[in-house]
DNA sequence: ATTACATTTGCAACATTGTTGCATTAATAA
DNA sequence: TTATTAATGCAACAATGTTGCAAATGTAAT
């Protein structure tokens, strides 16, 4: 069987993830890493992460990716919430609680969502 | 005033994004087009498709971004519908008639929405 | 039809983002 | 401490998107 080492580059950056209260960027985690690894292995490890669970993708409304620690999906792995973007200070939140409800056309079947707003954050407001 | 000018190019991007049942990404158009224009020429002509208001943009649930055309907004350019992203098929949709809804926390101000289901579309399950 | 001119285009050059192969390094278990 | 193999660094590459500038082209005036 395949044994996940800890590595300083994986600690850090899952470290750097779950702490933050907004998700981050591939290059804004490059950023804050200050060359601690290679560009490469941020991606390695972010993929890492993502199939361990530890933590979730999330495409924002420019279709820039960013990633987000799993908070309350201890038991099932579900990120059925409304995620926001914020327009001034660039800011992406889970918003953990808000569920969208919709009444789907028949045979759509659905496996995945990506539901973004945008806007100005009660910071920015 | 800058007066816009309906070039060949522009008029068969146009054509293709609104004929097409799905929405189309750029490179899907440069395919299309089998070398009609430049690749930035496509860029640029999205862009000012995007301006006139004639199509509008969808952002994938893996970041690619799609263009479709705009039907139902003739009176006022809204786009808060779903989009439907086929797992099997790659198609993405618009569902035109679907609008989410849901509770947002107080002081959040949203201008922009970007909501993308992805699953199995109509034909594919 | 010809001219004038601003818009649009093509091309080159560049930046950013993401992927892959392979030799080297380093985490873990024996 | 040593053996094993997961993980890393680096180079090379592909895909996507942007910008500057000269050339081409659409449109309106003559
Ligand atoms: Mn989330
Ligand atoms: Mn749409
Ligand atoms: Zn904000
Ligand atoms: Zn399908």
């Amino acid at each position: 069987m395949k044994t996940a080492r800890n590595t300083i580059a994986k600690t850090k950056i899952q470290e750097l993830i779950i702490l933050s209260p907004i998700a981050l960027s591939h290059s804004e985690i490059h950023k804050y890493l200050e060359g601690l690894c290679d560009r490469v292995t941020i991606y390695r490890v972010l993929d890492r992460l993502l199939e361990e669970g530890v933590i979730h993708k999330i495409v924002d409304v420019d279709g820039v990716i960013k990633y987000a620690g799993c908070h309350s999906c201890s038991t099932e792995h579900s990120h059925n919430h409304i995620h926001f973007s914020c327009q001034k200070c660039m800011s992406v939140t889970c918003l953990e609680n808000v569920e969208p409800s919709f009444k789907l056309p028949k045979n759509y079947k659905v496996s995945e969502m990506n539901f973004t707003l945008s806007g100005l954050c009660p910071q920015c407001s």
